[in-house]
DNA sequence: TTTTTCAAAGTGGTCTGACCACTCAATGAA
DNA sequence: TTCATTGAGTGGTCAGACCACTTTGAAAAA
């Protein structure tokens, strides 16, 4: 049993992933209790504990005593402490985090831009009537419909995670300047002008990115 | 002792943290023992374990039975492997796999070709002198080499993943309109023409796609 | 003296059983 | 019906016990 080539708190953390899949266990749903999963796969309770408590640093799931642990929903804004202050100290890792999630994010914009069916879509055409009539839009929505609408669930699932680990607010109040480009971006979107779009991205993107190194 | 509000654990991921800064233990550097830091921090084993098994599975200490504990470099963290494991769990959709791969090696060949500093590495004329002289070339090694150049570790540890992951046999017996493609995308880095570099990369990738889905 | 052997100490890996703190729902009293 | 209580279930932590493995240094052999 002790006998292993493989540590066994990561085998455990494979047998929780097969668990969730074969049990269907969604985000927000409940695993098993640490003393059932020790019975169950025969192993001692600290040891699972191992499995756990690694898998919630990473975010992955979360505890509440006298409750449980859960499948964390991806979409939850939970910054992970270790990253902040263990990996990402590293600038040149922020900045790959930032820059990957935004490669995620133009793409999911080409797509939804050169698709007549996607462009069609009546979603960007509501997000623009919010945008003029509230005069604000929250970033994550838009870009997260996007995504959405690109339809590649694993490039989704990348920029969700993505965008967990490179926290960093993004001031909802917007000026007239980033309206702007997020206007020329939905319009460029509907109007199929994939190259227009990517600018205003771009366009809008750097507007948040200056304000984020000033502060 | 027990009625912290945050959970013990993680404090001793923070200690930890200090503990490696104050004593200047360097990657390679060898931490404490278990027991020791259980003494050290007044707390369990057990609950060091937990702090320590986490950051193992981020890669970020080495532990070796009989030896001890050490530091590992910063920059080897396993954070996308890990992720990699729960995300690919139920987006089993290989089609994914692969137009997400494709997003990261399209976005290499932007960034490469757009860049008069990377457009202009000899390795692009030496690769473009080895296709025409031995008739064929890896795709594997070009798409590599483009990834390295792009300087985005993470988008390069994902593409590592995916790749492994989309496992495929790219046959290497290059045929003429392939090469063609492969030339193609080679001048155009070089020459900077972006849109003409996605184009021949766009070629490329659908002749090795119908002889996917022809097989 | 030099080399070999091997037992002890140190370290991570795992298990067990014990409490504590907390949540929730069933039970019973008002 | 409503409210208070209590007990079962769950995570949080600890202490102590073995096991498997590595290193080391002292004793034995050469």
């Amino acid at each position: 049993m002790t006998n292993q080539t493989t540590k066994m708190y990561l085998q455990i953390v494979r047998e929780l992933r097969l668990l969730i899949q074969s049990e269907n266990i969604r985000p927000g749903g409940k695993l098993p209790s640490e003393r059932e999963l020790a019975e169950r796969l025969q192993v001692g309770r600290s040891t699972v504990r191992e499995a756990l408590r690694s898998l919630e640093l990473l975010g992955l799931i979360e505890t509440k005593r006298g409750e449980g642990t859960f499948l964390t929903d991806f979409r939850k804004h939970k910054l992970v402490e270790v990253l902040s202050t263990f990996i990402l100290q590293d600038t040149k890792t922020i900045e790959d985090v930032h820059i990957t999630r935004e490669i995620h994010e133009k793409e999911a914009i080409r797509i939804v831009a050169g698709s007549t069916v996607l462009n069609q879509l009546p979603v960007w055409a509501s997000l623009l009537k919010q945008l003029q009539e509230d005069g604000s839009i929250v970033r994550e929505d838009l870009i997260r419909e996007i995504l959405i609408s690109s339809n590649n669930r694993l490039s989704l699932k990348m920029w969700f995670l993505l965008k967990q680990y490179g926290e960093e607010p993004y001031q909802g109040h917007s000026e007239d300047e980033e309206n702007h480009a997020i206007q020329q971006l939905l319009t460029a979107i509907m109007d199929g002008d994939i190259e227009q779009a990517i600018r205003s991205y771009s366009a809008w993107t750097k507007w948040l990115t200056q304000g984020r190194e000033t502060t």
